[in-house]
DNA sequence: CTCCAATCTTGCCATTGCCAAGATTGGAGG
DNA sequence: CCTCCAATCTTGGCAATGGCAAGATTGGAG
């Protein structure tokens, strides 16, 4: 709108804006679904910038997992107190950062062994694993007890995400969430 | 081999042999790691012959799903005596028949509202709910305990492709499927 | 034997991912 | 205040890709 014309060139660190840009292509068209160049085009940089900040393709998804995997060691921390709750906001996580989730399950997509990428994975799964552990109804069955809770959140989560449950359309994933892992805790 | 020169032009159907490209290259390099035309000379056919049996690649992907559905109601049939057993079957063929299931469950990917593919999935998902359907403890429960026991063998098996689980190295996916399945059914 | 529709190929173009080289900037050091 | 530099960002270029259009080949119908 300015009659005077601005630089060409950004100056701040367009880092965060280009991994946001990314966040909401993900959400749109999924974890592939758009192109390096498509994404400039959106956070208004050149084509190039991308690449300079995260090498390439593989290298922008795999900041994505990271920073993921610490918010969602984050969210499952903050309710561990109550394994039925770090249940639902398991599922409240994926629900509401599809984008983060999308990725972060699906390792061909990205560098799975770069260092941050583990390093917040083994949080996330060390924060699941102790809220898990007093499910086991016998110490021999700890670690059974663990997949299956683990399974059952992650399950409703990926059906939710791609629509299999007809619930997913209108329904409250926490709701849910809840009544599904009532049902299998308490036999309610 | 032949010192003959071989005409250039294919005559039987060449849909097959694209499909089977198809489903190699997704099981080594995931649903979106592979080109149509790395494809093609896989298949040892012209860089267009993939777009004129299925249109473009979500066509291609289309026909994967709708295939996909098919088989694995076929497989979810034969074991639907057991609910046990039939969770067995789901997470058996997630993991020997990848490259159906990576598809199957990433509707972003292919035309989800495709004839064939809401067919089969409608097959699909009726043995499912046929099979969960004895495992309500009373009526009133007999959606949440659907989607519990699908949330349930379909997370362990998403789990278990993608490598979440230290177990899916070297371990028994069919054994891990059973003790879950166990302890939440029977509690041991 | 002729012709045709289905099948498959070749040719083409805009777009993409990525690499190399150039441009611009704020800030450090004098 | 000036110079210089490293980080940041852009422009330019190339091989590969997806998809369309047009041409080639074939088995089979009549």
């Amino acid at each position: 709108m300015s009659p005077i014309k601005q630089s060409t060139y950004h100056h701040g660190n367009l880092r965060r804006a280009i991994m946001d840009a990314a966040l909401a292509a993900i959400d749109e068209s999924g974890p592939t679904g758009w192109s390096l160049r498509e994404l400039a085009r959106r956070a208004e940089v050149s084509h190039a910038a991308p690449a300079y900040h995260f090498g390439d393709k593989s290298g922008l998804l795999t900041a994505v997992a990271a920073e993921g995997y610490e918010l969602f060691a984050d969210a499952l921390e903050r309710a561990s107190d109550h394994a039925l709750e770090a249940g639902v906001a398991y599922v409240r996580f994926a629900v509401n950062h599809r984008s983060y989730f999308a990725v972060m399950f699906r390792p061909e997509l990205y560098r799975a062994d770069d260092p941050a990428v583990r390093t917040a994975r083994e949080r996330a799964g060390g924060v699941l694993a102790n809220t898990a552990r007093t499910l086991a109804p016998t110490p021999a069955q700890t670690r059974t007890a663990t997949i299956a809770a683990w399974s059952l959140v992650h399950g409703l989560a990926e059906l939710w995400l791609n629509g299999a449950l007809p619930e997913s359309a209108d329904g409250d994933p926490e709701a849910a969430a809840r009544s599904v892992l009532q049902l299998i805790f308490n036999g309610s």
